[in-house]
RNA sequence: UCCGACGUAGCUCAGAGGUAGAGCAGUUGACUGUUAAUCAAUUGGUCGUAGGUUCGAUCCCUACCGUCGGAG
Protein backbone atom coordinates (compact mmCIF):
# COMPACT_ATOMS: atom_id res chain seq x y z
CA UNK A 1 0.00 0.00 0.00
CA UNK A 2 1.74 3.09 -1.10
CA UNK A 3 2.00 6.44 1.02
CA UNK A 4 -0.73 8.80 0.10
CA UNK A 5 -0.28 12.03 -1.49
CA UNK A 6 -0.81 14.65 0.97
CA UNK A 7 0.29 18.30 1.16
CA UNK A 8 1.65 19.58 4.97
CA UNK A 9 1.96 22.96 4.64
CA UNK A 10 4.31 23.78 7.44
CA UNK A 11 4.48 28.01 7.43
CA UNK A 12 3.46 30.72 6.37
CA UNK A 13 4.77 34.73 6.05
CA UNK A 14 2.19 36.80 4.88
CA UNK A 15 0.37 35.02 1.55
CA UNK A 16 3.62 33.46 0.99
CA UNK A 17 3.83 29.72 2.26
CA UNK A 18 6.26 26.62 2.42
CA UNK A 19 5.90 23.12 3.12
CA UNK A 20 6.33 19.29 2.10
CA UNK A 21 4.36 17.67 -0.50
CA UNK A 22 4.81 13.65 0.52
CA UNK A 23 4.52 11.07 -2.31
CA UNK A 24 5.36 7.71 -2.67
CA UNK A 25 9.09 8.44 -4.15
CA UNK A 26 9.88 10.90 -1.92
CA UNK A 27 9.31 14.81 -0.43
CA UNK A 28 9.16 17.76 -2.15
CA UNK A 29 10.25 20.51 -0.57
CA UNK A 30 7.94 23.88 -1.33
CA UNK A 31 8.23 26.19 -2.67
CA UNK A 32 9.55 24.16 -4.81
CA UNK A 33 11.56 24.74 -8.68
CA UNK A 34 11.61 21.83 -11.07
CA UNK A 35 13.58 21.17 -13.43
CA UNK A 36 12.65 20.52 -16.53
CA UNK A 37 12.95 17.19 -18.11
CA UNK A 38 10.99 17.07 -21.57
CA UNK A 39 12.40 14.78 -23.55
CA UNK A 40 13.17 12.36 -20.80
CA UNK A 41 16.29 14.07 -19.78
CA UNK A 42 17.27 17.55 -18.42
CA UNK A 43 19.40 18.71 -21.31
CA UNK A 44 23.37 18.49 -20.40
CA UNK A 45 22.65 17.04 -16.56
CA UNK A 46 23.01 13.81 -15.38
CA UNK A 47 19.93 13.16 -13.23
CA UNK A 48 21.95 12.77 -10.44
CA UNK A 49 23.86 15.82 -10.98
CA UNK A 50 20.33 17.47 -11.15
CA UNK A 51 19.34 15.55 -7.48
CA UNK A 52 23.11 17.35 -6.10
CA UNK A 53 21.66 20.52 -7.67
CA UNK A 54 18.54 19.89 -4.25
CA UNK A 55 16.22 19.39 -7.08
CA UNK A 56 13.15 17.13 -5.45
CA UNK A 57 10.94 16.32 -8.72
CA UNK A 58 11.84 17.14 -12.48
CA UNK A 59 9.17 18.02 -15.27
CA UNK A 60 8.40 15.55 -18.02
CA UNK A 61 6.27 15.54 -21.28
CA UNK A 62 3.63 13.87 -22.47
CA UNK A 63 3.66 15.59 -26.24
CA UNK A 64 7.22 14.88 -26.50
CA UNK A 65 7.26 11.60 -24.89
CA UNK A 66 4.47 10.66 -26.91
CA UNK A 67 5.97 11.11 -30.23
CA UNK A 68 9.04 9.79 -29.51
CA UNK A 69 10.31 7.23 -27.80
CA UNK A 70 5.81 6.65 -27.18
CA UNK A 71 4.51 6.35 -23.79
CA UNK A 72 3.80 2.47 -24.18
CA UNK A 73 7.70 1.88 -24.97
CA UNK A 74 8.76 3.47 -22.32
CA UNK A 75 6.02 2.04 -20.12
CA UNK A 76 6.92 -1.85 -21.42
CA UNK A 77 10.89 -0.65 -20.64
CA UNK A 78 9.48 -0.17 -17.11
CA UNK A 79 8.12 3.33 -16.48
CA UNK A 80 9.55 6.88 -17.21
CA UNK A 81 11.25 6.59 -13.82
CA UNK A 82 13.51 3.59 -14.60
CA UNK A 83 13.78 4.59 -18.53
CA UNK A 84 15.19 8.32 -17.18
CA UNK A 85 17.17 6.69 -14.35
CA UNK A 86 15.90 9.15 -11.82
CA UNK A 87 14.09 7.60 -8.96
CA UNK A 88 12.32 10.69 -7.33
CA UNK A 89 8.89 12.48 -8.00
CA UNK A 90 8.03 13.32 -11.49
CA UNK A 91 5.14 16.18 -12.87
CA UNK A 92 4.53 15.14 -16.49
CA UNK A 93 2.61 17.94 -18.18
CA UNK A 94 -0.08 17.09 -20.02
CA UNK A 95 0.65 18.70 -23.75
CA UNK A 96 -1.02 21.50 -23.20
CA UNK A 97 1.22 23.99 -23.83
CA UNK A 98 1.84 21.99 -26.72
CA UNK A 99 -1.62 22.78 -28.39
CA UNK A 100 -0.51 26.49 -27.73
CA UNK A 101 3.19 26.60 -28.96
CA UNK A 102 2.69 24.14 -31.76
CA UNK A 103 -0.14 26.26 -33.21
CA UNK A 104 0.67 25.89 -36.25
CA UNK A 105 0.78 21.98 -36.67
CA UNK A 106 -3.06 21.33 -34.82
CA UNK A 107 -6.52 21.54 -35.19
CA UNK A 108 -8.64 22.57 -32.02
CA UNK A 109 -11.89 21.04 -31.37
CA UNK A 110 -14.35 20.09 -28.29
CA UNK A 111 -12.91 16.37 -28.10
CA UNK A 112 -9.26 17.53 -28.13
CA UNK A 113 -6.68 18.29 -30.30
CA UNK A 114 -5.63 16.21 -33.98
CA UNK A 115 -1.59 17.49 -34.74
CA UNK A 116 1.12 16.53 -36.90
CA UNK A 117 4.17 15.49 -35.40
CA UNK A 118 6.57 18.57 -35.63
CA UNK A 119 8.76 15.07 -36.02
CA UNK A 120 7.89 12.81 -38.77
CA UNK A 121 4.28 14.87 -39.57
CA UNK A 122 2.54 11.94 -38.57
CA UNK A 123 -1.28 12.32 -37.16
CA UNK A 124 -2.13 12.16 -33.46
CA UNK A 125 -5.02 12.51 -31.49
CA UNK A 126 -4.94 14.17 -27.86
CA UNK A 127 -7.81 14.90 -25.79
CA UNK A 128 -8.08 14.51 -21.81
CA UNK A 129 -8.81 11.11 -21.72
CA UNK A 130 -5.60 10.19 -23.63
CA UNK A 131 -3.27 12.62 -21.96
CA UNK A 132 -5.08 10.52 -18.59
CA UNK A 133 -3.85 7.27 -20.29
CA UNK A 134 -0.35 8.47 -21.55
CA UNK A 135 0.81 10.24 -18.09
CA UNK A 136 -0.28 6.61 -16.23
CA UNK A 137 2.09 4.75 -18.89
CA UNK A 138 4.79 7.00 -18.24
CA UNK A 139 4.31 6.09 -14.28
CA UNK A 140 3.81 9.78 -13.51
CA UNK A 141 3.55 10.95 -9.69
CA UNK A 142 1.92 14.28 -10.64
CA UNK A 143 -0.38 13.98 -13.67
CA UNK A 144 -1.66 17.26 -15.16
CA UNK A 145 -5.08 17.92 -16.28
CA UNK A 146 -5.36 18.16 -20.30
CA UNK A 147 -5.65 21.91 -20.85
CA UNK A 148 -5.60 24.89 -23.71
CA UNK A 149 -3.07 27.19 -23.09
CA UNK A 150 -4.37 30.61 -24.79
CA UNK A 151 -1.48 32.86 -25.68
CA UNK A 152 -1.84 36.38 -24.76
CA UNK A 153 -3.14 39.36 -25.40
CA UNK A 154 -6.65 37.52 -26.54
CA UNK A 155 -9.44 38.79 -26.24
CA UNK A 156 -11.79 38.57 -23.50
CA UNK A 157 -14.24 36.55 -24.87
CA UNK A 158 -11.37 34.03 -26.41
CA UNK A 159 -9.59 34.06 -22.83
CA UNK A 160 -13.68 32.85 -21.62
CA UNK A 161 -14.09 30.53 -24.45
CA UNK A 162 -11.01 28.84 -23.79
CA UNK A 163 -11.07 28.22 -19.99
CA UNK A 164 -14.53 26.85 -20.11
CA UNK A 165 -13.59 24.24 -22.44
CA UNK A 166 -10.04 24.00 -20.14
CA UNK A 167 -12.58 23.38 -17.30
CA UNK A 168 -14.74 20.71 -19.16
CA UNK A 169 -11.60 18.74 -20.51
CA UNK A 170 -10.18 19.25 -16.77
CA UNK A 171 -14.00 17.16 -15.50
CA UNK A 172 -12.65 14.53 -18.40
CA UNK A 173 -9.39 14.49 -17.10
CA UNK A 174 -10.68 13.87 -13.40
CA UNK A 175 -13.54 11.19 -14.76
CA UNK A 176 -10.56 9.68 -17.10
CA UNK A 177 -7.78 9.52 -14.34
CA UNK A 178 -10.08 7.80 -11.96
CA UNK A 179 -8.55 6.14 -8.62
CA UNK A 180 -4.99 5.92 -8.18
CA UNK A 181 -3.51 5.95 -4.67
CA UNK A 182 0.01 7.32 -4.56
CA UNK A 183 -0.50 9.17 -7.84
CA UNK A 184 -1.92 13.03 -8.36
CA UNK A 185 -4.35 14.94 -10.66
CA UNK A 186 -3.59 18.79 -10.66
CA UNK A 187 -6.32 21.10 -12.09
CA UNK A 188 -5.30 24.19 -14.12
CA UNK A 189 -6.70 27.09 -13.84
CA UNK A 190 -7.17 29.53 -16.84
CA UNK A 191 -8.80 32.82 -17.83
CA UNK A 192 -5.89 34.71 -18.55
CA UNK A 193 -5.44 38.07 -16.79
CA UNK A 194 -9.33 38.46 -15.74
CA UNK A 195 -10.19 38.02 -12.59
CA UNK A 196 -13.52 37.73 -13.21
CA UNK A 197 -13.01 34.65 -15.51
CA UNK A 198 -9.95 33.42 -12.95
CA UNK A 199 -12.25 33.11 -9.95
CA UNK A 200 -14.79 31.03 -12.50
CA UNK A 201 -12.22 28.63 -13.56
CA UNK A 202 -11.55 27.75 -9.99
CA UNK A 203 -14.35 27.62 -8.44
CA UNK A 204 -15.05 25.22 -11.40
CA UNK A 205 -11.95 23.12 -10.58
CA UNK A 206 -12.22 23.32 -6.73
CA UNK A 207 -16.05 21.88 -7.24
CA UNK A 208 -14.45 18.98 -9.62
CA UNK A 209 -11.81 18.36 -6.51
CA UNK A 210 -8.23 17.86 -7.28
CA UNK A 211 -5.10 16.91 -5.14
CA UNK A 212 -3.49 20.50 -6.55
CA UNK A 213 -4.16 23.47 -8.33
CA UNK A 214 -2.46 24.79 -11.09
CA UNK A 215 -2.45 28.61 -12.11
CA UNK A 216 -1.62 28.38 -16.07
CA UNK A 217 -2.23 30.25 -18.93
CA UNK A 218 0.55 32.96 -17.32
CA UNK A 219 3.91 33.86 -18.71
CA UNK A 220 2.89 33.63 -22.37
CA UNK A 221 3.34 37.37 -23.34
CA UNK A 222 1.67 39.67 -21.00
CA UNK A 223 4.52 40.63 -18.74
CA UNK A 224 5.40 40.60 -14.98
CA UNK A 225 3.11 43.28 -14.02
CA UNK A 226 0.15 41.58 -15.07
CA UNK A 227 1.36 38.64 -14.33
CA UNK A 228 1.60 39.88 -11.00
CA UNK A 229 -1.26 41.38 -11.03
CA UNK A 230 -3.07 38.00 -11.34
CA UNK A 231 -1.01 36.41 -9.08
CA UNK A 232 -1.78 39.15 -6.07
CA UNK A 233 -5.62 37.35 -6.29
CA UNK A 234 -5.54 34.42 -7.99
CA UNK A 235 -3.94 32.05 -5.75
CA UNK A 236 -6.58 32.77 -2.65
CA UNK A 237 -9.28 31.59 -4.74
CA UNK A 238 -7.99 28.00 -4.37
CA UNK A 239 -7.86 25.74 -1.69
CA UNK A 240 -5.24 26.76 1.30
CA UNK A 241 -4.44 22.84 1.57
CA UNK A 242 -3.52 21.78 -1.23
CA UNK A 243 -0.39 22.68 -3.07
CA UNK A 244 -0.50 25.77 -5.91
CA UNK A 245 1.56 25.17 -8.93
CA UNK A 246 2.67 28.91 -11.40
CA UNK A 247 3.09 26.77 -14.63
CA UNK A 248 6.33 27.54 -16.60
CA UNK A 249 7.39 30.60 -14.37
CA UNK A 250 10.10 32.09 -14.40
CA UNK A 251 13.00 34.17 -14.19
CA UNK A 252 14.60 34.80 -10.32
CA UNK A 253 12.34 37.51 -10.01
CA UNK A 254 9.42 35.99 -11.20
CA UNK A 255 9.93 33.24 -8.89
CA UNK A 256 10.44 35.35 -5.73
CA UNK A 257 7.45 37.29 -6.87
CA UNK A 258 4.97 34.57 -7.22
CA UNK A 259 6.27 32.81 -4.11
CA UNK A 260 5.69 36.05 -2.41
CA UNK A 261 1.92 35.74 -3.79
CA UNK A 262 1.10 32.19 -2.50
CA UNK A 263 3.15 29.76 -5.38
CA UNK A 264 4.15 26.46 -3.95
CA UNK A 265 5.51 25.01 -7.35
CA UNK A 266 7.00 26.40 -10.53
CA UNK A 267 8.76 25.16 -13.07
CA UNK A 268 11.21 26.56 -16.10
CA UNK A 269 12.85 25.64 -18.92
CA UNK A 270 14.98 28.60 -18.08
CA UNK A 271 18.18 27.73 -16.17
CA UNK A 272 18.29 24.78 -18.43
CA UNK A 273 17.79 26.53 -21.85
CA UNK A 274 19.70 29.67 -21.10
CA UNK A 275 22.76 27.76 -19.41
CA UNK A 276 22.79 26.28 -23.24
CA UNK A 277 22.88 29.79 -24.75
CA UNK A 278 25.85 31.41 -22.54
CA UNK A 279 23.76 32.84 -20.07
CA UNK A 280 24.01 32.54 -16.32
CA UNK A 281 21.95 33.72 -13.76
CA UNK A 282 23.43 34.70 -10.39
CA UNK A 283 22.51 36.85 -7.19
CA UNK A 284 23.59 39.84 -8.79
CA UNK A 285 21.44 38.92 -11.92
CA UNK A 286 21.76 37.56 -15.43
CA UNK A 287 25.26 36.94 -16.85
CA UNK A 288 25.74 36.43 -20.35
CA UNK A 289 28.96 34.71 -21.07
CA UNK A 290 29.18 35.01 -24.48
CA UNK A 291 30.63 38.41 -23.91
CA UNK A 292 33.63 39.33 -25.04
CA UNK A 293 34.87 40.89 -21.26
CA UNK A 294 34.84 37.86 -19.47
CA UNK A 295 37.76 36.93 -22.20
CA UNK A 296 40.56 37.49 -19.74
CA UNK A 297 38.62 37.53 -16.49
CA UNK A 298 40.11 34.76 -14.07
CA UNK A 299 37.22 35.09 -11.37
CA UNK A 300 34.60 32.39 -10.84
CA UNK A 301 31.21 32.74 -12.00
CA UNK A 302 29.50 33.83 -8.70
CA UNK A 303 31.80 33.93 -5.69
CA UNK A 304 30.75 31.55 -3.20
CA UNK A 305 28.41 29.68 -5.16
CA UNK A 306 29.16 25.84 -4.49
CA UNK A 307 28.59 24.51 -7.54
CA UNK A 308 31.13 22.95 -10.36
CA UNK A 309 30.73 25.73 -12.88
CA UNK A 310 32.17 28.30 -9.84
CA UNK A 311 34.24 26.08 -7.72
CA UNK A 312 36.76 24.62 -10.31
CA UNK A 313 36.46 27.06 -13.54
CA UNK A 314 36.88 30.89 -14.25
CA UNK A 315 34.96 33.32 -16.63
CA UNK A 316 37.62 32.80 -18.93
CA UNK A 317 36.90 29.38 -19.11
CA UNK A 318 33.33 29.37 -19.04
CA UNK A 319 33.50 32.24 -21.63
CA UNK A 320 36.21 29.83 -23.70
CA UNK A 321 33.84 26.93 -23.75
CA UNK A 322 30.26 28.51 -24.55
CA UNK A 323 32.27 30.52 -27.37
CA UNK A 324 34.32 26.93 -29.18
CA UNK A 325 30.64 25.49 -28.60
CA UNK A 326 32.21 23.12 -26.20
CA UNK A 327 29.67 20.74 -24.58
CA UNK A 328 31.08 20.76 -21.32
CA UNK A 329 29.97 24.93 -21.70
CA UNK A 330 26.59 23.49 -21.90
CA UNK A 331 26.53 21.35 -18.68
CA UNK A 332 28.80 23.71 -16.41
CA UNK A 333 25.93 26.42 -16.99
CA UNK A 334 23.23 24.18 -16.99
CA UNK A 335 24.27 23.20 -13.96
CA UNK A 336 24.94 26.41 -12.08
CA UNK A 337 21.96 27.74 -13.27
CA UNK A 338 19.95 25.24 -11.58
CA UNK A 339 22.18 24.89 -8.28
CA UNK A 340 21.24 28.97 -8.46
CA UNK A 341 17.92 28.77 -8.58
CA UNK A 342 17.67 25.44 -5.81
CA UNK A 343 19.78 27.64 -3.60
CA UNK A 344 17.08 30.43 -4.21
CA UNK A 345 14.20 28.23 -3.49
CA UNK A 346 15.76 26.88 -0.33
CA UNK A 347 16.39 30.65 0.69
CA UNK A 348 12.95 31.41 -0.26
CA UNK A 349 11.89 28.80 2.09
CA UNK A 350 13.90 29.28 4.99
CA UNK A 351 12.78 32.89 5.07
CA UNK A 352 8.93 31.84 4.85
CA UNK A 353 9.93 29.63 7.82
CA UNK A 354 11.60 32.55 9.69
CA UNK A 355 9.27 35.07 9.02
CA UNK A 356 11.67 36.95 7.03
CA UNK A 357 10.76 37.11 3.23
CA UNK A 358 10.27 40.93 3.20
CA UNK A 359 13.81 41.24 4.42
CA UNK A 360 15.01 38.46 2.23
CA UNK A 361 12.96 40.16 -0.79
CA UNK A 362 14.48 43.37 -0.31
CA UNK A 363 18.01 42.09 -0.64
CA UNK A 364 17.43 39.62 -3.33
CA UNK A 365 16.26 43.07 -5.16
CA UNK A 366 19.23 45.12 -3.76
CA UNK A 367 21.71 43.19 -4.76
CA UNK A 368 20.47 42.55 -8.31
CA UNK A 369 20.11 46.49 -8.36
CA UNK A 370 24.17 46.71 -7.17
CA UNK A 371 24.76 44.79 -10.43
CA UNK A 372 27.96 43.24 -11.61
CA UNK A 373 30.97 42.83 -9.95
CA UNK A 374 33.03 45.62 -12.38
CA UNK A 375 35.26 44.01 -14.91
CA UNK A 376 38.86 43.85 -14.26
C1' U B 1 63.50 29.63 -66.27
C1' C B 2 58.90 28.59 -69.13
C1' C B 3 53.50 27.53 -69.23
C1' G B 4 48.85 27.79 -66.69
C1' A B 5 45.33 28.97 -62.86
C1' C B 6 44.21 32.04 -58.99
C1' G B 7 44.77 36.60 -55.95
C1' U B 8 37.40 40.14 -53.51
C1' A B 9 35.54 40.99 -45.53
C1' G B 10 39.52 37.81 -40.17
C1' C B 11 38.51 32.67 -42.94
C1' U B 12 36.22 29.87 -47.21
C1' C B 13 34.31 31.71 -51.50
C1' A B 14 30.23 34.06 -54.99
C1' G B 15 29.79 38.10 -58.37
C1' A B 16 29.24 41.69 -62.47
C1' G B 17 31.92 47.13 -67.55
C1' G B 18 28.37 51.65 -63.76
C1' U B 19 32.39 52.11 -57.45
C1' A B 20 30.47 44.80 -54.07
C1' G B 21 27.67 39.93 -51.60
C1' A B 22 27.01 35.00 -48.80
C1' G B 23 28.32 31.46 -45.09
C1' C B 24 31.37 31.08 -40.99
C1' A B 25 34.18 33.94 -37.40
C1' G B 26 33.67 38.58 -34.57
C1' U B 27 30.24 41.97 -31.64
C1' U B 28 25.45 42.26 -29.30
C1' G B 29 20.41 40.89 -28.08
C1' A B 30 16.47 37.36 -27.03
C1' C B 31 15.14 32.98 -24.42
C1' U B 32 9.41 31.72 -18.93
C1' G B 33 3.98 24.26 -18.50
C1' U B 34 11.60 23.16 -24.32
C1' U B 35 9.94 21.88 -32.08
C1' A B 36 16.10 25.21 -28.96
C1' A B 37 24.11 22.98 -28.11
C1' U B 38 18.36 27.59 -30.70
C1' C B 39 16.83 32.20 -32.88
C1' A B 40 17.58 37.37 -34.24
C1' A B 41 20.38 41.77 -35.17
C1' U B 42 24.96 43.74 -36.50
C1' U B 43 30.58 45.59 -37.26
C1' G B 44 34.30 44.47 -41.10
C1' G B 45 36.50 45.43 -47.93
C1' U B 46 40.88 51.72 -52.20
C1' C B 47 37.90 43.88 -54.94
C1' G B 48 47.10 42.07 -54.78
C1' U B 49 50.25 46.58 -56.79
C1' A B 50 51.20 50.06 -60.87
C1' G B 51 49.84 51.62 -65.47
C1' G B 52 46.54 51.46 -69.90
C1' U B 53 41.63 51.17 -72.71
C1' U B 54 36.80 53.43 -71.51
C1' C B 55 32.27 58.65 -70.09
C1' G B 56 33.16 55.04 -66.22
C1' A B 57 37.35 49.33 -64.26
C1' U B 58 37.24 45.57 -59.01
C1' C B 59 35.46 43.16 -63.76
C1' C B 60 38.95 44.17 -70.32
C1' C B 61 44.59 44.78 -71.59
C1' U B 62 49.98 45.06 -69.95
C1' A B 63 53.71 44.70 -66.37
C1' C B 64 55.08 43.54 -61.58
C1' C B 65 54.38 40.98 -56.80
C1' G B 66 52.37 36.64 -54.36
C1' U B 67 50.23 31.59 -54.05
C1' C B 68 49.43 26.92 -56.23
C1' G B 69 50.06 23.33 -60.13
C1' G B 70 52.68 21.49 -64.46
C1' A B 71 57.18 21.39 -67.47
C1' G B 72 62.41 21.71 -67.31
Amino acid sequence: MPAPFRFDLQATDGAARTGVIHTPRGQIRTPAFMPVGTAATVKAMLPQSVRATGADILLGNTYHLMLRPTAERIAALGGLHRFMNWDGPILTDSGGFQVMSLASLRKLTEEGVRFSSHIDGSKHMLTPERSMEIQALLGSDIVMAFDECPALPASDDVVEKSMQMSMRWAQRSRDAFGDRPGHALFGIMQGGVNKGLRQASAEALTSIGFDGYAVGGLAVGEGQEAMFGVLDYAPAFLPADKPRYLMGVGKPDDIVGAVQRGIDMMDCVLPSRSGRTGQAWTAMGAINLKNARHKDDPRPLEEGCACPACTGYSRAYLHHVVKADEIIGSMLLTWHNLHYYQQLMAKLRAAIVDRSLDSFVADFHAQRAAGDIEPL
